[in-house]
RNA sequence: GCCCUCGUAGCUCAGGGGAUAGAGCACCGGUUUCCUAAACCGGGUGUCGCAUGUUCGAUUCAUGCCGGGGGCACCA
């Protein structure tokens, strides 16, 4: 990555200054390159004489003419000057352009990777949604935004796993299989004795209704609670074969699927529960066994065995966290839902009462999403009147745009959901701009095929691009693997959105100002191997966020 | 009350210790004998919520306040 070969050209740069004796200071760990906002400064910037003045006894200026007499030049770089306050401005050579170009030809999919100095094994856990019912909308964007992160992740060399949690274990599903077994026998004619809690989505009643159009009556015969029994392992595997689907067709895959009841059949909760015993971190009192979380900086302690002697959620949260560290994982990432954010503090006080180490685990919190439709707050489907799920809202929008919608945010801000946007097919919607530029490179490949033309790298003189578009099309090209890497370490995903936008608007307003295919077959070629570096390029960023790259539209 | 998060253009938001703070939409006007007009070009807006602090430099970091959202179970 070109930040850094600048950064170590100054640093090689600083070291001969400092070593000639002209330089008085010692050499920074890190020298900090970054992008001016204003495009008159360069493609790249350096403030490290600004840094350095005060220890270097010499004022910003000087000390970045001194520092730049012992900079190498090599040739990538076309310009260094000093500008402003003391800023190292670099300007980058045409040749370095068109040599990412071909990087780009020749790595094809892919180019935009990188390798990160420390490699981890990381394992991303998120949706996880309950097996209770249909996943709905807030579900869709941890969907979207883990399995990009993922992807981005693994972009950048680290070993990604992602993983979905199942809780199929403990007093919601009793409660589910007495809602099923209350429907079932509603259907036969008894009155309607839903449990306290229990669950009222219709999606219930067609659980029951299935059960009774595969095996009849013969459940009305055992009592209530075998009843429940029966019908919640039953329903539960209905729901999370749904859950699958719906996934699918949001094409979200994950490595594996855990489900919390093996951690109560394999012992582990009291295995961990012992382990935190013996590390002197529990106690009872009001019947109840509790962790000493405020030891760790949680706000109160927290109970891991009720009186009643069952677990605590958070007793199996627990289990299954340290279950995860056993895995050997380096970093444990999960994304929840804002409503969970109160659970951040227990967990990770739990994580280090078990000496995971500080960072090991990261929780990103993603705010909620609203429906809009046409300005409107959409709050309830107009189908069943109950709570929009997700499966409807991929239904009426489509995958390609409900990925792309649910990513164009970052996590921690709340997400207006524009229906109508998203489903219309003109230029106000992002996702259609981005496609549709795609789509129209290769409406030119088509007809440079057809002119016998084909773009071949080996035949382009990249020196014929020279139009300002060209080469603000070629930097945006060229700024992939940065964008790429800096979206990896900030876990931010939607920045990946507007990259993609940046790269169709460029190539957009390349196209109506340089015509692609002409008689001249020296540019034609120069051209189309541009083009087809552009389609590569949004190709595997739409790639990252999930969304198809259509050949025609 | 406590905790988390957000507050940037008319709207939706991006950005982020630096040099003149960006994009899309909306609004007005223009572009097609030519590779996809789902496109492009031109037109203008900001006390970056307020205050204090740290810094050579703060819209960015810290603290407090104000405002929006969310959360504070021996629920999951």
């Amino acid at each position: 990555m070109i930040e850094n070969n600048l950064a170590d050209l100054i640093q090689n740069g600083l070291r001969r200054a400092i070593d000639s004796g002209h330089l008085k200071t010692a050499l920074p760990r890190t020298i900090e390159i970054e992008r001016p906002r204003e495009k008159s400064h360069g493609d790249w910037a350096s403030n490290i004489a600004m840094i350095l003045a005060k220890e270097a006894r010499q004022p910003p200026r000087a000390l970045a003419e001194t520092i730049i007499e012992y900079l190498d030049k090599p040739d990538y770089l076309a310009e260094v000057e000093i500008a402003g306050p003391g800023f190292i401005n670099f300007r980058l050579s045409s040749k370095w352009l068109s040599d990412s170009l071909t990087q780009i030809c020749e790595l094809g999919d892919a180019y935009g990777r990188s390798e990160v100095e420390n490699p981890q094994k990381i394992q991303i856990e998120f949706v996880s949604a309950n097996p209770v019912g249909p996943m709905h909308v807030g579900h869709g964007r941890w969907a979207a935004v883990g399995d990009s992160l993922a992807r981005l992740l693994a972009a950048v060399g680290h070993q990604v796993e992602s993983e979905f949690y199942i809780n199929d274990w403990g007093n919601q599903m009793r409660i589910f299989g007495a809602s099923v077994a209350a429907r079932y026998r509603e259907i036969f004619g008894e009155a309607l004795e839903l449990p306290e809690d229990g669950y009222q989505g219709h999606y219930i009643t067609d659980i029951a209704q299935e059960i009774v159009d595969t095996d009849g009556d013969k459940y009305l015969r055992l009592k209530p609670e075998d009843q429940s029994a029966e019908f919640s392992k039953r329903a539960y595997k209905q729901v999370l074969e749904h859950i699958k689907k719906t996934l699918v067709a949001m094409d979200v895959s994950f490595d594996s699927w855990f489900s919390e009841s093996t951690l109560h059949e394999r012992g582990k909760l009291s295995e961990s529960m012992e382990f935190l015993d013996q590390k002197d971190l529990t106690y009872r009192s009001e019947g109840a066994l509790w962790l000493k979380t405020v030891d760790f900086g949680d706000d109160k302690d927290r109970v891991l065995m009720r009186a009643n002697g069952e677990p605590t959620y958070f007793a199996a949260d627990i289990a299954y966290h340290r279950e995860k560290v056993e895995r050997g994982f380096d970093k444990l990432i999960n994304i929840w839902g804002a409503d969970h954010h109160g659970y951040v503090k227990r967990v990770q006080a739990a994580m280090t009462a078990m000496g995971a180490g500080e960072n090991r685990l990261e929780i990103i919190i993603g705010q909620l999403v609203n429906l809009f439709s046409g300005g409107k707050a959409v709050r309830m489907s107009k189908r069943t009147g109950e709570m929009v799920t997700l499966d409807e809202l991929l239904a009426d929008v489509g995958r390609d745009p409900a990925r792309y919608f649910f990513l164009m945010r970052g996590t921690d801000t709340a997400l207006d959901f524009d229906i109508e946007l998203a489903k219309s097919q003109t230029s106000e919607n992002p996702v259609y701009y981005v496609q549709y530029a795609h789509a129209r490179i290769c409406s030119i490949l088509r007809h440079a095929a057809d002119q016998k033309l084909t773009p071949i790298g080996k035949k382009a003189n990249f020196n014929l691009l020279a139009h300002e578009s060209e080469m603000a099309l070629m930097r945006e090209l060229a700024d992939a693997p940065s964008i790429i890497a800096r979206a990896a370490s900030a876990r931010a995903p939607h920045r990946l959105t507007k990259y993609a936008q940046d790269i169709a608007a460029a190539f957009h307003q390349f196209y109506h100002q340089c015509r692609v295919v002409s008689d001249d077959e020296d540019l034609s070629f120069a051209r189309l191997t541009l083009v087809d570096a552009t389609r590569q390029v949004i190709k595997n960023v739409l790639w990252l966020i999930g969304v198809s790259a259509p050949q025609k539209m």
